[in-house]
DNA sequence: AATCCTGTGTTCGCTAGCGTACAGATATAG
DNA sequence: CTATATCTGTACGCTAGCGAACACAGGATT
């Protein structure tokens, strides 16, 4: 976060979707675009949920969810003011097997279920980023599964920092190791021990709940591919088109 | 499937997505479909290469593959005659981070990128139905991750061998315990240890890249909770509708 | 027949992460 | 200022899957 002002959560273009909208369409939805504050632990949507609005995050960080049967979860992708929530509505199926809970504290203009079938249907600028988005997310996704699978939770735990950290413009996180756990799909002592490596080479520190990062560039060494990968094909599909407002 | 005949790959409606279509569009897009053959081990395409056709499969099956830099590789789904290959050119990233391999011989029609762009365009049912496969996918990519991260590698070889049962309509699998190792993100060893439980308790037996399911009941005792919750996604998604062919 | 190649069987030591248990440390409430 | 709940530290034995190495078996080749 820069100096002062101007960065305002109440400008719908501190979501970089809208951002991204001709003016003409940006004018047409805006009228719709309701302000709505996340607060932190706010569960948006439980798997199954019918939703109902497209939220455009301008700050916090939402966290995608999948819950197993024996209570394990893990999250799948994470959602800042580069997204939206709720790619349902427009992709057809009205709910996802996901939940979806604030990880961080923030707020977002939501449009309407109904709206936002109306103007999918219009095809024009806003149809075009939501699919080019949900690409991303496919992409973040399958990600993660590799990631699961063949890094250990150390590297895991470097991309889950910088992805946060990309999200929210400083370098404090707060959670808990145990928090943290669940979003990585492993035991508390587990995190622990990863951020305690972290903590003991001087890249973090932390205490009850507050993770600090003192030295990025170092969490940039010790991260997999994983996280390059994401932010790489973000930028390749949703490239930062500077809206040409006067 | 029935008895006999009439179940010839040459029929496009052999593919539930295009047989799901009303005539109408059905009809228009009929004369821009090309069969096409594909081979086994034919990689469809590979991690950023620009895709020119959607590929709709009327058999055999495709893995959709994420490679890391070490060589490691991991499947994140799976797409029979249920599906469609190719979600990028009306996602409109045009090229995926995934390769797409030929897992299964068989066959699919196609149609051009252009051609799917002015369907998409006209935001009918095939546009509709793109999507909600599309959905489908997603909830294919992420169950696969937590499943990857959850679930002991005997699961993910049971819940591997009933998800490539339902696309192949047989009960024998041709595939080596080498690339099934691949495909799950596994050695060679650790697959030929789990195919040795299966088959010590007459669930499958295999020799030299074929394996036969003897006992699909027992493999659904054993596989965990993704197989279902995939299935049945799916199935909410695309129910299977007859189109009133008269 | 002998040879080769591909696919499978098996072993050994190693590590990451699990499950459990408990102890210390630091907020917050009363 | 004490009490209580919430976080974090640490330890122990356990298991799944790894990496590497090698033996064997069955088709194919010649």
């Amino acid at each position: 976060m820069s100096k002062t002002a101007k960065v305002s959560p109440h400008d719908p273009k501190q979501n970089l979707i809208l951002a991204a909208l001709p003016e003409e369409d940006y004018n047409r939805i805006l009228p719709n675009l309701q302000f709505i504050p996340m607060p932190l632990g706010w569960t948006m949507s439980q798997s199954g949920d019918h939703v109902n609005f497209l939220h455009f995050p301008t700050s916090g960080i939402i966290s995608l969810i999948y819950d197993l049967e024996n209570g394990s979860k893990s999250e799948i992708a994470l959602v800042g003011n580069e997204g939206m929530v709720g790619i349902s509505i427009f992709m057809g199926g009205d709910s996802m097997p996901s939940s979806t809970e604030v990880q961080s504290v923030g707020s977002a203009y939501r449009i309407s279920r109904k709206f936002m079938k109306q103007e999918f249907a219009h095809g024009g600028q806003l149809q075009h980023l939501a699919l080019l988005y949900t690409q991303t997310l496919i992409n973040q996704t399958a990600q993660t599964a590799v990631c699961n699978q063949h890094h250990s939770l150390d590297q895991q735990l470097c991309r889950w920092l910088l992805m946060t950290l990309d999200r929210l413009h400083e370098s404090e996180v707060a959670i808990t190791h145990e928090l943290l756990g669940n979003l990585l799909g492993v035991r508390r002592e587990s995190i622990t021990a990863a951020a305690g490596k972290l903590q003991k080479d001087a890249i973090i520190t932390y205490s009850r709940g507050l993770i600090k990062v003192l030295d990025r560039p170092k969490l940039e060494l010790r991260v997999c591919e994983c996280y390059d990968v994401v932010k790489n094909e973000f930028k390749r599909l949703l490239p930062q088109r500077k809206n040409k407002t006067k």
